[in-house]
DNA sequence: CGCATTGTTGATCTCCATCAATAATTGTGG
DNA sequence: CCACAATTATTGATGGAGATCAACAATGCG
């Protein structure tokens, strides 16, 4: 639940944004290094929370927007009897909190799965940063509308797929963005970490926990896929494609404020 | 299908933008007459599409961007076998075809559900929004997100509250953003037009449309809603909260650009 | 090495999907 | 204005995907 003790020392700490691990991997737009620079001025900190702390509370305010820059969370909201909805996942790269900006009211939360660590920035140097630049302001507006597109499919899925096919719909997205991201482990047939646990993945499908077990044993057991030591591959790319009829979304930079 | 002729003889035809009927309402947060004429100046037309007309295909990128001026549609993802999940309902205000414009592949169609006025906007002078009326870009993202939290919240019903859960957060939720935008009738018990057919409220909520009617038919029998001759009223407004848990959003200002 | 979390499997039940049929409503052309 | 077609709404009967209950195995962690 607590941030993280001593950060800096930690591998995962955010360097200086001119030194961003994000911007070398070739999944994010060339920003120049004046706006670099403005970025690092504008991040009022940076923030580490542990595996399974709550990062933002559902009825509490973000009083700071975030960028994930090391490690996976997720968002979600939940009725008042406890029953939980994952919206989406989040990996690095993303933005949190800026809902929060544009409605009053309870939101969603925000949960850290493994450890992770943030860029904090303030949400009053959010329109400073429209007026100054408005190319990171489009950075914005595009991160929120990816997102967007994530939740959709997700909606597509708990509506619209059976419970086999929301597990691969999900497993396909995932990979993909993780190895988007440069995460896949080219040695190990493009495996990538893969922290979820079952409960998890019911809670983002609208499924039981039971029933997501004998789904995903039942996707393994035909060779689809394979979790092991907390890392996920996909054995049988195009069995999942056709179970999820997923259409690939393809693969291009996406800013990074 | 094709857009409707004569838009300009029709009453519900988009006036020029210092005019504009939607900004009577206090729904929306005020601009300055420059800007309103900025605006202006950016749209490039009018356009008229007639119930159950396809405004945006699937498959397809919007090539401008939208503002609903009057009616109801909806955006929508299908699966090839034709199964179709409504993501969410777009209202006098909303915005169409943004995510268009930060992602390839097919990402929704967009139908309407009664005749549907819009002001178009070339995408390409999106950017110069941006770089001249930072506030005004604020309200795109502004836009986006509210309408990211339509959409999580039907992620929640469709993902884990049952039948008549999900109709009675549907309702109240449709109502309140019709109240919102002063389309209710105070002469009648506030109610609102509602142009929606049962499949419909089926697609938005992953439904079949057949238990869709008989959860709807037995609100209806406890009193709790009616919707009769293209109109709904909110009968027991506190049921139906407590059915869905329904947190009332305060209704406050939002932009429109 | 004990305890908590996570994963696995069987049995039973239920909510909702599907199939089938009919009424009510809306729209349309003659 | 009415007859007729098409859409929309309604109700019954049946079946199934997935929820729930219960128990136990495996894993991991302090």
């Amino acid at each position: 639940m607590p941030k993280l003790r001593q950060l800096a020392n930690r591998p995962d700490c955010p360097p200086a944004c001119t030194q961003c691990e994000l911007r070398k991997s070739d999944a994010f737009s060339p920003v120049s290094v004046g706006q670099l620079r403005y970025i690092e001025a504008m991040r009022s900190d940076r923030a580490g929370y542990s595996a399974g702390s709550q990062i933002k509370l559902e009825n509490q305010r973000a009083k700071a927007l975030f960028t994930v820059y090391s490690g996976w969370a997720f968002r979600f909201k939940s009725l008042s009897d406890g029953r939980r909805q994952i919206l989406n996942f989040l990996l690095p790269g993303d933005l949190i909190g800026l809902q929060e900006q544009f409605s009053d009211g309870p939101s969603h939360g925000v949960d850290a799965i493994t450890d992770v660590t943030l860029c904090v920035f303030p949400l009053e140097k959010l329109w400073d940063l429209y007026r100054d630049h408005s190319n990171l302001a489009y950075s914005v507006t595009w991160l929120a509308a990816r997102e967007e597109i994530n939740v959709d499919e997700n909606l597509l899925s708990t509506g619209r797929r059976n419970a086999s096919e929301r597990i691969a719909a999900l497993l396909l997205s995932l990979h993909r963005r993780a190895t988007h991201l440069g995460l896949a482990d080219i040695h190990d047939r493009g495996s990538i970490a893969f922290p979820l646990t079952q409960s998890h993945i019911a809670d983002a499908l609208g499924l039981s926990l039971i029933h997501t077990n004998r789904s995903l044993r039942k996707l393994h057991r035909a060779g689809l896929h394979l979790i092991e030591a907390g890392r996920l591959v996909i054995l049988n790319p195009k069995a999942l494609e056709r179970l999820s009829e997923y259409y690939d979304q393809p693969t291009r930079q996406v800013p990074l404020i």
